[in-house]
DNA sequence: TCCATGTTTAACTCAGCCGTTAAATAAGTG
DNA sequence: CACTTATTTAACGGCTGAGTTAAACATGGA
C-alpha cells in the first residue's frame, strides 16, 4: 500500500528538509523528472527515489509515467489535512484568526472537490 | 540547548500522535500539569516526559514551574513557521487562495508581535 | 538484438526515536 | 528529619528512517 495519508505521515514528510526542498522545487519549477529532482543534492538516486515515495504516501506528490520517465508533481491537496489539523488546534489559542483560516479552507476544497 | 526551533522541528513534533494529542489537550483545555497531561496515554510518564522536551524544543509549549508542579501551555507562535511554510508552498499550487491565507498570518503577528 | 538511459529494489549500516524500568532530583508536609 | 508527591535523568532494547553501493527492471534507439 503505497497510499497511507495520515495526518501523522503528512507531517512526517515536511519533517525531514530534502523532502521540503523536493516540494519547493516542485511548488516553483511544475512538474519534474525524478532525476531532475534529484540533481541539486548531494544524495544518491535511490535516496530520491525513497523520499519520492515517502511523499506520495503522504499524498503530497503525484506521479505520472511516460515511457521510462517518472514525472513528479506537487499535490495541494495533500497538504490539507495538516493544515487543517493546525488551523483547529490552533484555534485554541487564537479562535478569531483561525475561525477564518479554517473556513478559507472548508472555500478551498468546495472550489477543487477533486 | 532546549531550544531549537527549526521548520524540521516543528513538523517533527507534530509527526507524533501523541505529541499532537497532547496539544489538542492544551488548546482546549489550556495549561496543565505533567502528570494530568500524561494520564489519559497507556505510556509512562518519563515518556511524556520526553514528548514535552521534544514539544519544548519545537517551541510548541511553554512550562512555567509553580514549586514541584511543571505547568505547561500551549505556544501558538510555534505554529507560525510551519504554517507560513506551508502557505508559502502551497501557494505554487493554488496561488489565490494561499496568498490570502498568508495575509492573513501576516494580520496575525502583527496584532501579537510577542 | 544490443546497448544506453532512467528509475527502482535489495541488502546493508548507522543514527535517532520511542518505549521501558530504576534511580535521582526537587519540593511540600507531618 | 523522614516521607510522600512530582518530575526528570540514566541506561538500555527494538524499530524505523535515511544514506550507501550493487543489481535489477523498464523503455527507447541504432
Amino acid at each position: 500500500m503505497v497510499n497511507k495519508q495520515t495526518v501523522s505521515a503528512v507531517f512526517a514528510a515536511l519533517a525531514d528538509p530534502t523532502r521540503r526542498r523536493i516540494l519547493e522545487r516542485l511548488a516553483t519549477g511544475g512538474e519534474a523528472r525524478a532525476t531532475a529532482l534529484a540533481r541539486p543534492f548531494r544524495i544518491s538516486l535511490p535516496a530520491i527515489s525513497r523520499h519520492l515515495r515517502v511523499l506520495e504516501g503522504a499524498r503530497l506528490i503525484e506521479r505520472r509515467r511516460k515511457g521510462r520517465l517518472h514525472l513528479i508533481r506537487a499535490r495541494a491537496a495533500g497538504l490539507a489535512e495538516a493544515r487543517r489539523w493546525m488551523a483547529h488546534y490552533a484555534a485554541g489559542w487564537d479562535a478569531a484568526f483561525d475561525a477564518l483560516d479554517e473556513l478559507l479552507h472548508k472555500d478551498r476544497e468546495k472550489g477543487k472537490r477533486e
